[in-house]
DNA sequence: TTATACCCGACTAAAATAATCGTATTAATT
DNA sequence: AATTAATACGATTATTTTAGTCGGGTATAA
């Protein structure tokens, strides 16, 4: 209850793991093999972070990934939601799509502790834990 | 991504019924309805409230269950984790078990966002979404 | 031209969550 | 006493989400 996935977590270790290493290009295997992360689990998330534009990708023999500039300021809940999508503790503070409609009875104070744990994850950046 | 169970909500919804009930017995069916919710599972969470003492039971026609006194002041931290085991937004925070060991370079910062969430939960009573 | 590394979609596996079923027990009502 | 409405509880199944794998492709440095 209440976790984060393996990809947010992978993800972060790799942004860390290639802010360490400033403009060098590193592998997704390197990562993989340093931190016991699935390669190919690694490298799609890697990709995806290529496609947010988190990260700069470059093929060939000593390619690999490097991260871009300006990533520290990223809210959290930005990187997560732009890899995970919707974050919530209920569906209906995501999809609205609850059979309940009016009828729910902890709707407000539910809604409320969604809003406080946004704002935990809204008040960190991305390199408040990558640098 | 960061979701509560059904198992939770429904727990919720149900004492909030029943807290609105004062001493009267409710029966499991008579929520279940009323907010549909599947009524074996619902059956099956109220009786394990039953065994933490959250609730009193009563068998046979009439019979039903109520709210046991001064559940208000009990955490969500405390309830959650009583139903739904350990809470934590990464597996090391609960069993400690990671492949990594020494070698996650994440473990701080993400150890700080889980006591922030644990924070939260904390400062809540259960008769904050109850009553 | 070969080896290394990214790209990408489809697929499979595993785990967590949600729901159901069957049988037993309890107790109010008739 | 019989019936009925309710809880008790373990076992099982179904569904959904998360995690991981596979195969074939493209780019590029040496």
């Amino acid at each position: 209850m209440l976790k984060l996935t393996r990809k947010l977590e992978y993800a972060l270790i790799a942004l860390r793991h290639m802010q360490d290493k400033g403009d060098t290009f590193i592998s997704a295997k390197e990562i993989a093999d340093m931190y016991l992360i699935p390669q190919e689990l690694l490298a799609k998330t890697l990709q995806q972070m290529v496609k947010l534009n988190y990260i700069k990708a470059a093929q060939g023999p000593h390619g690999g990934y490097r991260v871009r500039k300006g990533l520290n300021e990223i809210s959290m809940t930005q990187f997560m939601e732009d890899l995970e999508g919707p974050m919530g503790i209920v569906d209906c503070n995501i999809n609205a799509e609850c059979i309940q409609l009016d009828n729910c009875n902890i709707r407000l104070p539910i809604k409320k502790i969604n809003s406080n744990i946004r704002a935990i994850f809204n008040d960190i950046r991305l390199g408040d834990i990558t640098s």
